[in-house]
DNA sequence: ATCGAAGGACGGAAGATCAAACCTTTTCAA
DNA sequence: TTGAAAAGGTTTGATCTTCCGTCCTTCGAT
């Protein structure tokens, strides 16, 4: 095949590759692919407690895997106490409530903090464009729906936070762009982990809310650019608040 | 653990989990993203053809698999005719040259423009706030090479491309994460498999140069937001040539 | 009382990955 | 000249993950 080991001398001429190219690559298992979504999903309240989840033979195959695979995952989160299963013929598998305690974010977590609001930087900015071109009026009126949610929870933030997510999935659903949701929904997960644990005195949460208002009103009218100025200056926010709290800031 | 089957009727007030929570969850091997990984740095040029790459003993260590996996990987390049192995004291894997030929796209990638696009939409506007926010002075000097090199090579469209590449995937190493590192020349490679097949015409290189002379100045005052609308400027022009002949536009 | 839909459990087959050897080729240096 | 070193090439077996199919158990609806 190859003709001759042309090793030829190429001197300093070619730029290294970025060291990216070698980077470790993880591969994630199904299970535990499964068990994060599934898990994700619950601990931000997409799926509400009480909430029933599809039965295990529909729902494997719609995740496209084997249903003794899914059952690992769903034993995992029944062990951890996110879901609990109810045999019998109106049986299923259900989203627990109360939810287990979330634990405290781990030293590895938190010291990423940077990448993850990075990441979160690069999906919500192309989320606030994308819907800004392509919300059409349900998404809007839902999302109206959730912004006033936000407004009467200044004083509890767990329920605040509940509804933040809602609206920042929310908007990533009006983009009609499915992997863009998912990766919302992953960063949302992630920082999550990190904000647990930060106060959040009510005056932040009026000027995130106003921030909020500025960004729908700008998907409203279409202004992508507005739309994206203004979700970048409603990040800066909470890494403000990270930077100063968590080290290498 | 569960008390009791609490199934209280919540009636039509839970809104419906995001589809995406349920969706498929798609497994890659290591193997699978080992050639992926190296095929695609590859094919963009950021190995260059005559460059080796580490040993494999090395190698597999830095990506943290078996060495067996690395080899079913290079194996397989080496099939496709994208490296060679040389055995000896002074052997190695080098990339091969002249690179074989790149097969056209297939009707699935062709569907899937759209989401691709969105993904680099991502990808890119954080690129260029970050890296106006983060570049040093050797980044910028570099950048400007590249942009140098891109404004003599409008005439070459595959000289360009590969300059083009640097100059985007240059710019996500200026932000410091190694995560967009990746995303970007992951972006890269999907969209060249989209775009190698469109004729581009002296004309419209001309302008791409412009607006990244127009990006690579803002990144260069630290102006953020005046660096994410250049480069979305930047990306509309190909999503426009590519709505023009693709389907679903 | 029975049927059906749900969760629960088991066993084997296939494939991917890892780990640890050992072999062969080639070059460099003693 | 000769041996050590460094590289790719090969083999083998163990382990883990996943899949598939089958069967069991529970329990509400009919």
């Amino acid at each position: 095949m190859a003709p001759a080991p042309d090793r030829r001398d190429r001197g300093a001429s070619a730029p290294a590759p970025p060291e990216a190219v070698f980077a470790p690559v993880r591969s994630y298992t199904a299970f535990e692919e499964t068990v994060d979504r599934l898990g994700t999903a619950i601990k931000l309240g997409l799926l509400a407690p009480g909430a029933r989840l599809p039965a295990e033979r529909e729902l494997c195959t719609r995740m496209g895997i084997a249903r003794s695979t899914l059952r690992q995952a769903l034993t995992a989160l029944s062990q951890s106490g996110h879901v609990f299963a109810v045999r019998g013929r109106t049986g299923g598998t259900f989203v627990a409530d109360p939810q287990p305690p979330a634990d405290p974010p781990s030293a590895e977590v938190l010291a990423r903090w940077r990448e993850t609001c990075d990441q979160r930087l690069a999906v919500e900015l192309a989320v606030a464009m994308l819907a800004a071109e392509r919300a059409v009026p349900a998404n809007l009126d839902a999302l109206d729906g959730v912004a006033g949610a936000l407004e009467g929870a200044l004083e509890d933030f767990a329920a605040y936070r509940q509804a933040d997510i809602r609206l920042h999935v929310g908007l990533a659903e009006a983009t009609r762009s499915p992997r863009l949701v998912r990766a919302a929904t992953e960063v949302q997960g992630a920082m999550s982990d990190l904000i647990a644990y930060i106060a959040h005195p009510p005056q932040v949460l009026a000027s995130s809310n106003l921030q909020h208002r500025r960004l729908l009103a700008a998907v409203r009218e279409r202004d992508g650019m507005r739309a994206v100025r203004a979700m970048a200056e409603h990040l800066q926010g909470t890494e403000h608040v990270l930077a100063g709290l968590l080290p290498g800031g």
